[in-house]
DNA sequence: TCAATCACG
DNA sequence: ACGTACGTGATTGAC
């Protein structure tokens, strides 16, 4: 790369002259108290600029607002690397980023889920620069780790400047690579709209009742304890039951409970759930294991870490959405997960009461599609019999059960619709039949003969499925309705196990992702009309399938309506109904 | 740092 | 003969 030449600061005039500019932020840390340190503007190829903001928190907004002017400025097209990540940042300066906005990071993800998108192997892959790591700057995390505000200017006007540099620099590659695999309408019309979305909900973050889980932690610990003297009393040893290895030693050679499972990959015995379950009726010790680790894992994960995760500033929770990890184009949330919170169990679920309003003036408001998936499979595949199904308002569950075993609808029993069930879900991860026979504990000619019957009553399906195999194989990737490709570099390996790995993925990633693209639509169509109606209304959180908001009690009936209509529209002309089931409580639970 | 396990869609 | 259902993130123990 050129040298970069470095000066001082740049005005926020010279930004407003530029077409494009990109800007990076340097911050105290990276946890949730973190303050801007300095930024950093770059507005042609080997020439950046460096500005730094004082400690003081007021002085700081003062130099911030300064460049506000340009951060919102209609013409400029705002470029930066994971860009929400400096966007969430500067609303807590109250300065709010406006399009256009560019993000090689989201860009060079649309151009191919897989490969790593992290700046500086970018930098080192398109540009052939090896950036100063961060390290060489505050040191080795640990404790000795110094704060971005410790590091003498010189060192950080380089560090920063490099960023913005590079950042620009690489934009007209990721634009290359978006072009190649025609991804420029994903990019403009989802990915990007979707930035300010996902910004403002990680800002927003949500309200948490504190005192219930500190109760609920003290219930579980009562629970524990005698579950814990339980199984110590009927293996005759303490133990550590958190050690998978201890346990397997203790139930299967010490207790000599007679194991069938295969061995773990370092050759211990499994003792995973489906492992232990089928056990429970040889020793009563396993029900007590089972419910050890279900309340462990409520506690640990739960029940005592989303507390320490209440950001002390806003007394609220932030969670941050991963755009660019989910090879198939679902979000990701982390730090905390909020996207994997109980529910299937009934100590589990009450976690969700902990999810509560803004105040008293809000409620919490759920929204979920009901059966993405499948519908999304009946629309792609175009199969007659499903869409009719679908068409009819069918359970379609119990509608799969009529049509494979050869019964009236009124007819099906609740054994028909669990397996029918069984083999809906199954069937979008290209599931065999003895994955089936596994899941179901039916044989496996029982669980061939149900599938070559549903192949039979679905040739859509069928179609679909080799067919999109064929497409995997001739061009290497599959796409989803909105055209997002997921790259299957195994699709033609020698290796039949990795192989139909990849087969597996070619069939579930254009449902998986066609079902992210439209929820993500629907986002960003939910989100700008929140806007220009000026709501007082939040939207908080996705799971997949869910939209969960802060409901403003006055705004009721038109957040309802509004969310539904644009969830149901926001893939226009789909051959197949889209239900969306909708909740309002004074808790995440009871708005389900 | 990895492996095992388990929470969700 | 082989392995056998997709996509995530967090916690714990073991090395």
């Amino acid at each position: 790369m050129s040298k970069r030449k470095r000066t001082g600061q740049p005005s926020c005039k010279k930004l407003l002259k530029a077409n494009e500019f990109a800007w990076d932020t340097e911050t105290t840390g990276l946890e949730d108290t973190m303050e801007i340190v300095g930024l950093s503007f770059a507005m042609k190829a080997g020439e950046a600029y460096y500005v730094p903001c004082p400690q003081d928190f007021k002085e700081a907004k003062k130099i911030v607002k300064e460049f506000e002017p340009a951060l919102t400025h209609p013409k400029a097209i705002k470029v930066g690397h994971n860009i929400k990540f400096d966007m969430k940042l500067l609303r807590n300066y109250d300065v709010i980023v406006a399009d256009p906005i560019y993000d090689t990071m989201v860009a060079h993800y649309v151009a191919d889920t897989h490969i790593r998108h992290k700046m500086d192997v970018m930098a080192e892959a398109y540009l052939g620069y090896t950036p100063v790591p961060i390290e060489e700057l505050i040191g080795k995390r640990g404790k000795n780790q110094l704060s971005m505000q410790d590091v003498d200017l010189e060192q950080i006007t380089e560090y920063a400047a490099e960023d913005a540099d590079i950042t620009l620099q690489l934009k007209p590659i990721t634009d290359k690579l978006v072009s190649e695999v025609e991804g420029e309408s994903l990019l403009q019309t989802i990915e990007f709209p979707l930035i300010h979305v996902l910004t403002a909900m990680e800002h927003e973050g949500i309200n948490l009742d504190v005192p219930f889980l500190t109760d609920y932690s003290e219930v579980l610990l009562k629970d524990l304890v005698k579950i814990k003297s339980k199984i110590y009393k009927l293996s005759g040893v303490e133990f550590n039951i958190d050690s998978p290895k201890q346990l397997g030693d203790i139930l299967f050679e010490h207790m000599k409970i007679p194991y069938e499972g295969g061995k773990t990959k370092t050759g211990q015995y499994k003792t995973s759930e489906d492992v232990l379950s089928p056990l429970s009726d040889k020793h009563e010790i396993v029900d007590h294991i089972l419910n050890y680790r279900e309340l462990t894992k409520l506690k640990s994960t739960y029940v005592d870490a989303l507390p320490a995760l209440v950001n002390p500033n806003t007394g609220r929770v932030h969670t941050t959405f991963g755009q660019t990890i989910a090879a198939t184009g679902r979000l990701a949330s982390n730090n905390p997960n909020l996207q994997n919170i109980p529910i299937r169990t009934d100590r589990g679920r009450e976690i969700r009461k902990a999810f509560i309003p803004r105040d008293e003036n809000f409620l919490i408001f759920s929204a979920d599609y009901s059966q993405i998936e499948l519908r999304i499979i009946a629309a792609i595949t175009q199969d007659e019999g499903m869409l009719e199904a679908f068409k009819r308002g069918e359970d379609i569950h119990a509608s799969t059960a009529s049509k494979v075993f050869g019964v009236p609808l009124k007819d099906v029993t609740s054994e028909m619709r669990r397996r029918a069930k069984a083999v809906n879900f199954g069937l979008a991860y290209g599931q065999s039949a003895f994955g089936l026979a596994q899941n179901l504990g039916i044989s496996r000619s029982e669980s061939k003969e149900i599938i070559d019957n549903y192949f039979a009553q679905f040739p859509g399906i069928k179609k679909y499925m080799t067919e999109t195999i064929e497409f995997a194989q001739q061009h290497g990737y599959i796409e989803t309705i909105m055209k997002r490709r997921r790259y299957l570099r195994d699709i033609n390996s020698k290796n039949p196990v990795v192989r139909a790995q990849a087969e597996r993925n070619a069939i579930n990633s254009p449902i998986q992702g066609s079902a992210a693209d439209m929820i993500k639509l629907a986002m960003i169509n939910v989100h700008n009309e929140m806007l220009k109606k000026k709501m007082k209304s939040r939207m908080l959180l996705q799971v997949h399938d869910e939209l969960v908001f802060d409901l403003h009690k006055s705004e009721e009936n038109t957040l309802k309506d509004l969310v539904e209509e644009k969830m149901k529209t926001a893939i226009p002309g789909l051959p197949v109904p889209i239900e969306v089931g909708m909740g309002v409580g004074i808790n995440w639970l009871e708005a389900h």
